[in-house]
DNA sequence: GGGACATATGAACAGATCCTCATACGACAG
DNA sequence: CTGTCGTATGAGGATCTGTTCATATGTCCC
């Protein structure tokens, strides 16, 4: 494989964040990267919630947003608290809290999405 | 489905974004959640590279950095410039480099990933 | 204790994802 | 024009994802 640039790619190689800093990152991005489970971050943004009422929030089946829940707590962006038969769950990660401000801030100009013609 | 806390229910409703503006930045997220697209922007940050730099960066095919490639443009995060027979590519959207920079400026206190125990 | 309730978990399945391989295409050199 | 180079694209396939359904676990009320 040829290279154009081999300076410009040594250049790039040297501020590239190692291996597991990218793949770290990217898994958070992964957690965010779902409809649901970023409602669900985003009811709790103001304070914890009950499963039920996440459930209700979202708009998913309390199955489903258990096993979100689930998966979310395993990455700690959030913490479960038992008050008898319900689980209240809160949002614990301050760097997804601040993604997920800057994303929502800046949803009405930034119309990135939607893909079109080559 | 039951509802424990009712008014607390109908104010996270309030607050929630409007299902388009979830989605689309559930998209934004998911472009950002593959660790070589996250690298190849990363690599853009700097200013645009060839599809063979690029893929010599990232470690991916050409082919792959490619069909990555299409999907990041597909999607207007980046730019194509075409110079003979290279495509150059930059980086097209600010809000994708601020989520960039802001994901990657907070990385070491943020071990929040990782699956773990229950 | 018995039963309903809130949540958790496992299995299984449909759909999405990202790669490779093969091939197509346009640009340049000879 | 022919061949090679850089890139683009399509098909195909292995893997991953997120859901539902069924069931398990622990709590509260009677």
């Amino acid at each position: 494989m040829p290279v154009v640039d081999a300076a410009r790619v040594r250049d790039v190689l040297e501020r590239m964040p190692p291996e597991d800093e990218v793949v770290d990152t990217a898994d958070v991005f992964d957690l965010l990267s779902d409809p649901n489970r970023l409602r669900l971050l985003v009811a709790m943004l103001d304070g914890e919630l009950c499963v039920c009422d996440l459930a209700a929030v979202t708009g998913m089946s309390e199955s489903a947003a258990s096993h979100a829940l689930r998966l979310l707590r395993a990455h700690r962006v959030v913490t479960a608290r038992r008050a008898g038969r319900r689980a209240f769950y809160r949002l614990a990660d301050g760097h997804v809290r601040m993604l997920l401000d800057l994303a929502f801030a800046h949803t009405q100009h930034t119309d990135a999405v939607h893909p079109e013609r080559t």
